[in-house]
RNA sequence: GGCGACAUAGCCAAGCGGUAAGGCAGAGGUCUGCAAAAUCUCCAUCCCCGGUUCAAAUCCGGGUGUCGCCUCCA
């Protein structure tokens, strides 16, 4: 398999630690708000990659912190009126419902950073005595100077930083690029003991805790959004080297953007949607598909007549699975040399660093296979569980049937039986003018006719 | 100032040297009272200019345009 490993900016070969295991770790949110639809988008492909991994049969371990102090959330409870706790505990159970909602799979573990903070205190310390780090009146910081690796992530050359950077002045560090591992606290701020003082630790320590700890102290993949390349992994990456000499990660993988009409979407420009309110609108199914449509690099843009294309071919699947019949497929495993063949181009898809749009397209041809009437049945069968098996490694398919079957109540339903009594009675007297009427009516209700030699069906449409 | 990405049909999007996947939308045929569904068929030479090559959307050089990172940020 190969993936984009943004540290050596191409391809390579992927060979895990441990054979037969993936160890993963990817940057989850900081819960101060409802996470936004670009958000959803690292959560939905390393939710992706997870699945990949374990449809190939590998063990995954799959850790994404959850960062419950941070000085946006200390402004968010004041803004509320409250105190962060409270504030974190509320978007973080918020986070939890809408990712689930999303079909995102929970990852082995969520840590939250409140829940370490001894281990990071304890870092902290150990990069300080190591010479990486320096006190100044209670702030400590990273030294970059003494680490002459940093910035061989993100390919930057520290000097080149300074002209028209807009870096904030700061006189207590002794390098502009240096960052905070612990920050000493204001008046009426929440605060932690530690050998420095009162004060709570920066952002960049926790995420080098947590993923060690379940993970290791270097691990397969790193992931998150192409922003958190510089500073955040840059600085992650910069003290595993500093305390161990070895690489946080080995690959380190980075999803493009989604863009607002041309722009970033992001919550300080004020653009965003949240992912919440995007799924009042829309199918998550839908939401997925409109991601995983393109890859996983490029930028994206938003734009609502895409996300209903989407569910539109999303239920293409669907149709396929419900002209084939559902409960007509057994267990058996698929044996025609032709699906076995899509799979493959399907495997070939992904493992050419996890090209979704190509292995969508191979769903597309499942489905083409599964609703052609010319096909045999047996065909058409194998085609239709090779398309709920890959479809579900992307995070398709978690309920067909519910979907299959709209749930509506038995009164509704007798219902419509009557007026399609009533408009069969009509067709038969050839009184079209009020057959269509029915049929129309019904229609605007969301109830779709189809008439066939053996009679007519209806069924709720989307 | 440094670093980087992208430009393919009406729209979305694969493709990474051998003569343009897939989806949405659209057109036509079959079927139908009509429609829907089903089914068959059709629908691009790849931003511009130069070069390398038997062969380029794919490589190189130069343009033009769009976007991102260098600050919290997926």
């Amino acid at each position: 398999m190969l993936l984009y490993n943004t540290k050596t900016r191409k391809k390579e070969e992927f060979i895990p630690l441990e054979e037969g295991k993936l160890k993963l770790y990817a940057c989850g949110p900081t819960v101060y708000n409802y996470f936004h639809i670009g958000n959803a988008r690292a959560f939905l492909f390393f939710d992706v990659v997870r699945r990949y991994f374990e449809y190939l049969g590998y063990e995954v371990s799959y850790v994404q912190n959850i960062t419950d102090i941070d000085d946006k959330i200390i402004e968010q409870a004041i803004a509320e009126n409250t105190d962060f706790k409270t504030i974190a505990d509320k978007y973080s159970e918020a986070f939890l419902e809408d990712t689930d909602a999303l079909g995102i799979k929970r990852p082995h573990f969520q840590p939250r950073a409140t829940e370490v903070m001894p281990q990071i205190i304890a870092l902290i310390h150990d990069l300080q005595q190591k010479g990486f780090a320096y006190e100044v009146e209670g702030d400590v910081y990273f030294d970059t100077a003494a680490l002459p690796e940093y910035g061989s992530l993100s390919g930057k050359q520290i000097e080149d930083q300074k002209a028209g950077a807009r870096v904030a002045e700061n006189i207590q560090k002794k390098h502009p690029a240096d960052f905070t591992l612990w920050k000493k606290s204001k008046p009426g701020e929440p605060v932690w003991d530690s050998p420095w003082g009162e004060g709570r630790p920066g952002w960049h320590t926790e995420c080098v805790v947590m993923s060690q700890h379940h993970l290791g102290q270097s691990f397969d993949i790193h992931g998150g959004g192409i922003d958190l390349v510089f500073p955040h992994h840059e600085n992650e990456n910069a003290q595993a080297l500093a305390l161990s000499g070895k690489p946080l990660a080995r690959y380190w993988m980075h999803n493009g953007f989604l863009n607002m009409e041309g722009e970033k979407m992001s919550k300080s420009l004020d653009n965003f949607i949240t992912a919440r309110d995007i799924l009042k609108q829309y199918d998550a199914e839908a939401i997925r598909f409109f991601f995983l449509s393109k890859h996983y690099r490029s930028p994206i843009d938003f734009n609502r007549e895409l996300i209903i294309e989407s569910d539109k071919a999303v239920d293409n699947f669907y149709k396929a699975l419900a002209g084939i019949g559902m409960d007509s497929l057994d267990e058996n495993p698929v044996s025609s040399p032709e699906i076995l063949a899509h799979e493959e181009s399907f495997q070939d898809s992904m493992n050419d660093d996890f090209n979704t749009a190509k292995a969508i397209a191979t769903l597309f041809e499942l489905a083409n296979i599964t609703r052609s009437a010319n096909n045999e049945l047996p065909l058409r069968q194998d085609a239709a569980k090779m398309l709920l098996k890959l479809g579900r490694t992307l995070g398709f398919f978690k309920d067909p049937e519910k979907r299959l079957t709209e749930e509506i109540p038995d009164l509704s339903k007798a219902l419509v039986e009557m007026m399609l009594n009533y408009r069969n009675d009509a067709r038969e007297r050839k009184d079209w003018a009020l057959a269509d009427k029915i049929r129309n009516d019904l229609l605007a209700l969301g109830i779709e006719i189809k008439d066939s030699p053996e009679g007519s069906t209806w069924n709720m449409r989307k």
